[in-house]
DNA sequence: TATAAATTTAACCAAATGGTTAATTTTAGA
DNA sequence: TCTAAAATTAACCATTTGGTTAAATTTATA
């Protein structure tokens, strides 16, 4: 009885994660992951049970890298306008790494919106959202920055840095951009983001 | 020789706007749209050939509604603050009333980027870009609005607009939103947006 | 009304696809 | 080294799917 063999098992979740966050559930192609993996298709499953089984697993997995850290940035101690510099850049950075991430995420969320069903009951982010609306609103009261609400604000926040990824293939066509200037683009914007936001709300 | 009947064309392109916008064209089903129509499959054959044929036409038409207006707006002899406002609001009323053409256009397109060449060529994106550059470069000399590109400003506008429609289950989760909270946090965007993004490249 | 074109359908078809099964090979450990 | 478990494969299978075909029906109009 050879010890569990990581190997194969992580190759198949490499290749089903390409597969599944370029083509969806459903353009995603088993045989074509198996070919990939260079196993057999009956391999797959064997690790993985069903085509199913497979993408929820790697679903979570690029979910949880929506709300990694995320989470954290927003409850620390941190005043306000390093906190929206921390989350552009985390946010940017991550997107960087992993650019097919949030349109598969929010595509496949939209077919299915049960989804996140579970993972998230354990997130609790209405004490996450409450205590970011209790810091705006000490800066609010200060009169350090204009009237928003936190939903509001983190919306911009995410837009900012999340659509210019999402929105890439249409952005490098409408802009008529090469590969290299979409990347100066998007590096630019991990420091003129923030600087737009603070802008955007300071009194 | 019946005169052409527009009734079962239409029929099917509503359909098949349908599936597609909201099953992509992978997990969108002919014998679906056939069914949904209330008609024989061979019919949708019949009249649109193949299932890319019928899919090149619903991306065309859905495709068409993001620019359309966008270019005589940004190419008017409007004052740029106002402007911005008109872009925001248009951008907004458009994605009410066809919430799931965002997701879908960008969706298809990061998929095959190529489906915009041929009709992409028409539309003179170049000189668009550059007469609002001017507009924008003649505001930044007048220390009426702090230095950014044309480029950067009209992500920006596009994100913050766009954004949240693409997002919205994602949205609606996290921020544990019924639909009738959701749809009062776009109203309020529609304003709240342009004062945003005028605030934060006002000198 | 006769007829030819246009429209519509039922019945198929071949390929693709997710999944299964039974047999084979590899491997850990007694 | 023997063996039983684990890993892997080849060959299938049933279903789904986009697409076709030939026949039936409807319709304009000569």
């Amino acid at each position: 009885m050879k010890q569990k063999d990581k190997t194969t098992e992580e190759a198949i979740l490499q290749v089903a994660r390409k597969a599944f966050t370029q083509k969806g559930l459903s353009g995603a192609r088993m045989q074509d992951i198996a070919d990939e993996a260079g196993i057999n298709k009956a391999l797959v499953h064997y690790y993985f049970e069903s085509k199913e089984k497979l993408f929820a697993i790697i679903f979570e997995q690029e979910f949880g890298k929506f709300f990694s850290n995320l989470a954290a940035v927003l409850t620390a101690g941190t005043p306000l306008f390093e906190k929206i510099g921390q989350i552009v850049t985390l946010d940017i950075e991550r997107l960087s790494q992993f650019p097919d991430m949030p349109l598969f995420v929010i595509n496949e969320l939209s077919r299915n919106p049960e989804m996140m069903a579970k993972r998230f009951k354990q997130m609790q982010t209405k004490k996450v959202l409450e205590s970011f609306q209790q810091q705006i609103n000490g800066e609010i009261k200060k009169r350090a920055i204009k009237k928003i609400t936190a939903q509001q604000l983190l919306i911009n926040i995410q837009s900012l840095s999340v659509f210019p990824f999402i929105a890439k293939p249409m952005i490098k066509k409408v802009m008529q951009m090469n590969e290299k200037q979409y990347q100066e683009m998007i590096q630019l914007r991990k420091k003129e983001v923030a600087a737009f936001i603070i802008s955007a709300i300071k009194m």
